[in-house]
Formats: structure tokens, sequence, C-alpha cells
DNA sequence: AATCTGACGGGCA
DNA sequence: GTGCCCGCCAGAT
């Protein structure tokens, strides 16, 4: 199968990754290893930032944060402040980098996909 | 070619 | 509840 630049399971991983990102709803934030999981990279969630690394600027990977609902990759945007301004604008609260009631609005794929 | 790091997560002290 | 260590996969030096 040509196509393929590097390795075949990253390339529709890239995509899986994107696609479960825009699917976040509005308001909603999930976390990098939920979305390994729901691939079945659930032991490698660091390919999840990664992939987000080279994700469009349509994909909402401000709505992506790690375990603890901080927002370890916010200096990866143009402006880092962008991540929690786009959290704010949608109703996110966020105090010193760490989303509020991170609990209550977290989102997982593998749950709601379901 | 070898080694460390990195948008992380889970387990254990 | 917090902190430290190890494991994963790919890239960069």
């Amino acid at each position: 199968m040509p196509r393929i630049k590097k390795t075949q399971s990253a390339d529709n991983f890239f995509e899986n990754v994107f696609e479960v990102a825009k699917l976040i709803p509005k308001g909603r934030v999930t976390s990098y290893g939920a979305i390994a999981q729901y691939l079945g990279m659930k032991s490698s969630a660091r390919m999840v930032g990664w992939a987000l690394n080279g994700c469009p600027k349509h994909v909402p990977a401000h709505r992506v944060v790690n375990r603890s609902g901080l927002l370890t990759g916010k200096h990866h945007f143009k402006p880092p402040i962008a991540m929690q301004r786009s959290l704010e604008k949608e109703g996110i609260k966020v105090k010193n980098d760490q989303v509020q009631n991170f609990r209550e609005i977290f989102w997982d794929p593998s749950t709601a996909l379901l």
C-alpha cells in the first residue's frame, strides 16, 4: 500500500485522533489517554499528543488535556494563551492552566461514542 | 548507531 | 492526596 510515508500505523492513527477531537462536544474536554484508549493505543497516550502536534487548525486540540486536566500542551499553540482563551470562550473555566470542574466536563470517546 | 526527550498514564511508596 | 518511577512509540541530536 503506497501513500504511506513512514509507518502505516501513524497514518490511520492521525486521522482517528483528528476525527475524535472534532467530535468533542463544545464545553467539554478529554484526555490524551482517553483518545489513545479509544484508538486502542491506551498505553501510548504520548502518541496522541504527538499526532495533535501536526493537527490542522480546525481541530479543537485545545479541548484535549492531560489526565490531570492540566493544559500541558498550551505551549504548542501559536499564542500559548490561545488554548486557555478558547476553553474559557466555550464556557470552560481554567485557573492557572488547570481546567476547573474537569471531572464534570470530561468527555470520554470510549463511553460517549460507544 | 546510541541516547534522551516528549501535548501521557498507571502503579506504587 | 502527593510524589516518584517505569512503560510506550516516534523524533531529534
